[in-house]
DNA sequence: CGCACTTCGGTGACGCGTCAACTATGCTGG
DNA sequence: CCAGCATAGTTGACGCGTCACCGAAGTGCG
């Protein structure tokens, strides 16, 4: 490759502003999670899969389900569980494996924190959007991650 | 609030779109630039803006620039400075303030590494997109930020 | 001058995320 | 049976990012 193909005028500022948009209001979001209700953005991830799949789940399952790597997703699991948000069991059928259960404090956290979490999302991002552009941006993702998996 | 307002369809298509899309780019934009080059994304944005401004920067500059907290900013750099890939230098006018310099070796290690990292942001994410979908994303990203830093 | 206040930048602790390596168990073919 | 390999999950090290806090130096007002 002799010169490469630099980023046009356009491109530049839907780059950086998905750069930008990605990085404030991931940061943002945390925060405002975390002070409403102690929870991280990671945290609500997990607790919203096991919460949806009610009763125990086996960890690969709960990562496959996240796309999650399976060792961040046991560093997560071990820091919510010191925290008591959930519990992990042996599996009787295959010894390797592992169970992943909601504790009560595990289903009480996420039930308190996702109303305002909801809204928080609403009015940060969707209320600033029409419907066109809520679709269009549905579709950009979809077409970035079909690249992005192909050339995983 | 009652009842919270839960994400439509679409929304919830865009919104995990993007959650997925940012998370999965970032990672493979960062492997691929680590696994080329030896840096980081964060290595880079700061040899970015580095090399762009050419000459010492003070650190506020720099954090104002990247709009970084200065935190992160000081363990940025001071990962960055282990490795040679920049200086920082006392500041005479201000005993308290820092300048930061390129070294050699930083200023070699962006320009080796620009050009496969920008390859591959055209072809995981512009070689997927049409110009009004490039157009519209930073339509979107600028409301969204305005939001986001309205709130901040 | 002297005292408060701010600003500059750094630090330590801790959560998040990846990589490489490891343990333990299950499985399969000879 | 058992040797070899695959799978489930964990661990440790390290980079990234935030928070709370600190010390040093500038600033402004009595």
């Amino acid at each position: 490759m002799a010169e490469p193909r630099w980023l046009d005028e356009r491109q530049q500022r839907a780059w950086r502003g998905h750069l930008a948009l990605q990085a404030r209001l991931h940061a943002q979001l945390n925060r405002r999670l975390q002070a409403d209700s102690g929870l991280s953005l990671a945290d609500f991830d997990v607790l919203v899969a096991l919460s949806e799949s009610d009763g125990p789940m086996r960890v690969q399952e709960l990562a496959d389900h996240l796309q999650w790597e399976k060792s961040r997703l046991s560093h997560q699991l071990s820091r919510m569980e010191r925290r008591a948000l959930l519990e992990r069991q042996d599996c009787p059928d295959d010894a390797r494996g592992a169970f992943v259960v909601l504790s009560a404090a595990g289903r009480r956290a996420i039930e308190a924190a996702a109303p305002a979490h909801v809204e928080a999302v609403q009015s940060l991002v969707f209320d600033g959007l029409d419907d066109a552009q809520v679709e269009t941006w549905a579709e950009i993702a979809d077409a970035v991650l079909a690249r992005v998996d192909a050339r995983g």
